[in-house]
RNA sequence: GCGGGCGUGGCGAAAUCGGUAGACGCAACGGACUUAAAAUCCGUAGGGCCGCAAGGCCUGUGGGGGUUCAAGUCCCCCCGCCCGCACCA
């Protein structure tokens, strides 16, 4: 195949003109209007994956079409190098973390710049650099003076084995995953970050990312948790102790039967110490699984302190106190009222125990209900809450109990402070001394950064910076003293809530970013992005935005106005005969069509369901391997089409192999044609080339409001409308003009998909610029508009012809020529006609009756 | 359990201010080229039925009801699948 197109050396031609001419470089000093584009930077793994592919393939699209429509387009890239699998690599295989992430990003740089992708790599930004981290230790500080940084004591998972705190993933059935010993859960000192401080804003502007998809509001706003209601506080009966409750449903307050905390309030303990059957309620608590749905669909279940508390409204009545295991110490007061005929949770648990139920809400319009009823309605046997509603039930509780003096109206956050301490070796330090007589000092400015220590060991369990010789002792930046630093590093989180500052400013030594560049690129306009970081990643960066700002770093709102979440990509499964996994690259469809092993085409495979690509399945394809043999245009383009972006999508290898196919089909019709396109035109063109020029205007317009709305899928799909018609098309002497119009239009919206064939199908045709930096084509808004059109006669509503008539023809043309035509007309045989509906330019629907 | 989403040919999907269902592609089948294969090109195609054919009839967007001249699209009920859930007061 002489002739056939040769992407290896194709596409590295053009990707070294693209670099030796700083295509893709961009200032702030540009009188364009800017455009941010941004995907979600990687962690270093070593090698990119699908979802690498897909992330980068799209946002280079949004680039690239940007780039085209005449924005001045910043789009970077970067790693998010600090983390735990370094660490483990460093146990594992004795490599150092810090020359494994390094050549990892090396190895990853190579593959991505395979890809194609319209980057500014002058602006790389790598978070394990003490370039990097120096300028968020000193965010930390100025967060420190702010009071938006502070110390409290938190829960973590501990391994009594390794000496070391372990993230919730890592602990499995409550046991540490590489030593298998039961985790503790013990309390330490950690660093937390205020972020409560701004619940009420992170919530209330989440209605302002109105381009972020509504799925991951929700999610946000729920995580967020607000809720109002009562906090109030309970005598225990005959004691001084007293316990504090918070409610959402105070107007329930007559209904309520019983009072129960968490197991491990500190109430609790005081009351039921001892107690027969107390140590192992608790134990049972602490086993039960701690997810949301785990709880909610758990069995309910108590200890009876044998106390009581006093009912706040009803003089000599108390209330039974229980511990729950559906109660949690961190929300609210870790306390509650039950109210079992309006709450579901109250209910099972007051069924399960015996205790009483009184209705207190009933339905408006008096219907008869089954309990539990959490339905809004009017208050009965309430006392002075009677025939109130709901709502205002609520606030004449409210207003009681602070009267009295008991109690008062409260705004709750599900949202807790995030804490940010991580004992671990590849972080970034968190700048602060520890000096026996100043207290905690932070680091001073002049002393920043703080490195990390190169020479440590991995050979023992525990923080290696805890164990270092010397690193951790230091002086006391007051008084000169003997002092030791602060051990722990940032959660890896936090390099990741300000990289996107970074970008616009990367080399900036002093700062992090310098405020103007800041302000002038941001927001990002487009952020695109796994699902998984819907809450965690995004909400830390949104905060970010506000503490930074608050600490005259930035003056923006929020960090990304526009975001975009991206489906998985999936693969179907395959096991051997002894139902171990196999890689999709090592079977193969024998000639009856039946899944073999390749090394053995005797051995039969059973092909299983199609799920997400994971290692552990195997059913991973490695982009090296497509980028080497099909080239980055065809997985690009692959990627972009058969499913909308935001959907899971299949990985097939027939998939691919047809947009292979299409690439070479695109670069015949221009190799092939080459003279024809080239051609002058000779006298005027036919009618038919005048239809194709059309196309070719329409087929550009919707393109661009196609990867405006993202949907890549439908792009494609028209591009190869638009080829397949200019394949078709014969070319009279006076259409040459016209067909090269056409077939430049194609190369030019295909471009953002595909850039490096379309790149070199320009050159062919003779531009000595770059496709990279043509502007996209003028449309011309008179091809838009259709002279005629052709529309569906229907008898009762079922369709028994199509007529076309000019654009915009009258009703009564329209009836008249769909009565005229023939198929209608027997159709219509021996059936009167009773009305005849005409919609203009949609459809005639004849009614018979 | 709560919250969100989805369900259209053999497959991925188009079409949603209600108005010709299945664009585009994959797989399949038939044909051309070839000694043969690959590649490429041309053609067929939701399902069922009638017809030599041209063509025609019926049916069809998870299931059942409803609104409408007209429903994949709107309303009600049901079924199935997927995702999220910090131990929600």
């Amino acid at each position: 195949m002489a002739d056939r197109y040769n992407i290896r050396e194709t596409e590295e031609k053009w990707r070294k003109i693209w670099d030796e001419k700083n295509v893709f470089h961009v200032t702030e000093t540009s009188d364009k209007p800017k455009y941010y584009v941004l995907e979600m930077f990687p962690y270093p793994s070593g090698r990119i994956h699908m979802g690498h592919v897909r992330n980068y393939s799209l946002g280079d699209v949004v680039a690239r079409y940007r780039t085209a429509k005449g924005y001045n387009v910043l789009h970077p890239m970067g790693w998010d190098a600090f983390g735990l699998p370094a660490e483990n690599a460093a146990i594992e295989r004795g490599a150092h973390p810090k020359d494994w992430t390094y050549e990892n990003i090396a190895a990853m740089r190579v593959q991505m710049k395979q890809m194609g992708l319209s980057l500014d790599w002058g602006r790389e930004v790598t978070t394990c650099a003490p370039d990097y981290y120096k300028h968020e230790q000193k965010m930390f500080l100025d967060f420190l003076k702010k009071g938006l940084a502070y110390r409290r004591e938190m829960m973590v998972n501990w391994d009594p084995v390794d000496n070391t705190v372990l993230a919730n993933e890592q602990v499995i059935d409550g046991k540490g995953w590489r030593t298998g010993a039961p985790v503790e859960r013990r309390k330490l000192n950690q660093w937390s970050l205020k972020i409560t401080a701004y619940a009420e804003d992170l919530l209330s502007a989440i209605q302002t990312l109105d381009r972020w998809p509504e799925k991951v509001r929700i999610m946000q706003d729920n995580w967020i948790g607000k809720s109002q209601g009562l906090r109030f506080t309970f005598d225990l009966t005959g004691r001084s102790e007293k316990l504090d409750v918070f409610t959402t449903r105070p107007d329930t307050l007559f209904g309520a039967s019983f009072a129960a905390m968490a197991a491990d309030h500190p109430l609790a303990k005081d009351l039921c110490a001892g107690k027969d059957g107390f140590d192992e309620f608790v134990k049972k608590c602490q086993a039960q699984g701690t997810s949301e749905a785990a709880i909610e669909q758990a069995d309910k279940f108590g200890f009876d302190t044998g106390f009581t508390v006093d009912h706040p409204f009803i003089a000599g009545k108390t209330l039974p106190l229980y511990l729950a295991n559906f109660i949690l110490m961190d929300y609210g007061t870790g306390a509650i009222f039950g109210c079992p005929a309006h709450d579901q949770r109250d209910f099972e648990f007051a069924t399960k125990y015996g205790l009483e139920i009184t209705q207190v809400v009933a339905p408006a319009d008096g219907s008869e209900v089954t309990l539990p009823y959490t339905d809004t309605g009017v208050l009965i046997h309430s006392d002075f809450l009677n025939g109130q509603s709901v709502d205002a039930a609520k606030a004449t509780a409210i207003a009681k109990m602070e009267s009295l003096g008991r109690g008062q109206g409260v705004t709750q956050y599900r949202l807790r402070d995030w804490g940010i301490s991580r004992q671990r070796y590849w972080g970034c330090p968190i700048p602060i001394i520890y000096c026996e007589s100043c207290g905690v000092v932070p680091v001073p400015d002049n002393q920043l950064p703080v490195e990390l220590p190169y020479d440590v060991t991995f050979d023992a369990p525990g923080n290696p910076l805890e164990r270092h010789p010397t690193w951790k002792h230091t002086t006391c930046p007051h008084c000169g003293k003997a002092a030791t630093r602060e051990t722990d590093t940032f959660d890896t989180f936090f390099e990741s809530s300000w990289y996107f500052a970074r970008y616009t400013d990367p080399n900036n030594a002093k700062i992090g970013f310098a405020k103007e560049k800041a302000s002038y690129w941001l927001p990002v306009d487009q952020y695109i992005g796994g699902v998984e970081h819907a809450v965690l990643h995004l909400l830390y960066s949104r905060f970010f935005t506000r503490a930074l700002s608050e600490c005259g770093y930035m003056d923006t709102p929020e960090p990304f106005a526009g975001l975009y979440t991206q489906g998985m990509i999936n693969h179907m499964t395959y096991k051997d005969k002894d139902g171990k996994w196999l890689y999709p690259k090592d079977v193969m469809k024998d000639a009856s069509g039946n899944w073999v092993l390749l090394a053995d085409p005797h051995s039969p495979v059973t092909a299983g369901r199609v799920e997400k690509m994971s290692k552990s399945k195997r059913n991973t394809i490695d982009p090296q391997d497509i980028l080497d043999t099909y080239g980055a245009d065809a997985a690009r383009m692959f990627i972009l089409s058969d499913s909308p972006p935001d959907r899971d999508l299949e990985w097939t290898e027939s998939g691919l192999d047809g947009a292979w196919r299409f690439i070479n089909r695109l670069h015949r019709l221009v190799t092939d044609n080459k003279n024809l396109i080239l051609t002058a035109p000779v006298g005027e063109a036919s009618e038919a080339a005048q239809k194709l020029q059309q196309k070719a205007h329409q087929t550009l317009a919707k393109v661009g409001s196609d990867i405006e709305a993202f949907h890549m899928n439908k792009a494609v799909a028209r591009l190869r409308e638009l080829t397949n018609m200019i394949e078709a098309f014969q070319p009279a002497s006076g259409d040459t003009g016209l067909y090269r119009e056409a077939v430049e239009f194609a190369l030019r919206g295909l471009n953002p998909m595909i850039p490096h064939i379309t790149e070199e199908l320009w050159a062919e045709l003779g531009h000595t610029t770059l496709l990279a930096q043509t502007s996209w084509p003028r449309i011309n808004p008179a091809f838009l508009v259709e002279d005629s059109v052709t529309i569906g006669v229907q008898i009762n509503g079922k369709l028994k012809a199509t007529i076309t008539l000019p654009i915009d023809a009258p009703a009564a043309e329209a009836e008249k020529l769909a009565l005229s035509d023939s198929g209608v007309i027997r159709a219509l045989e021996g059936k009167a006609v009773r009305k005849v509906i005409v919609v203009p330019n949609r459809i005639v629907n004849v009614v018979v009756g």
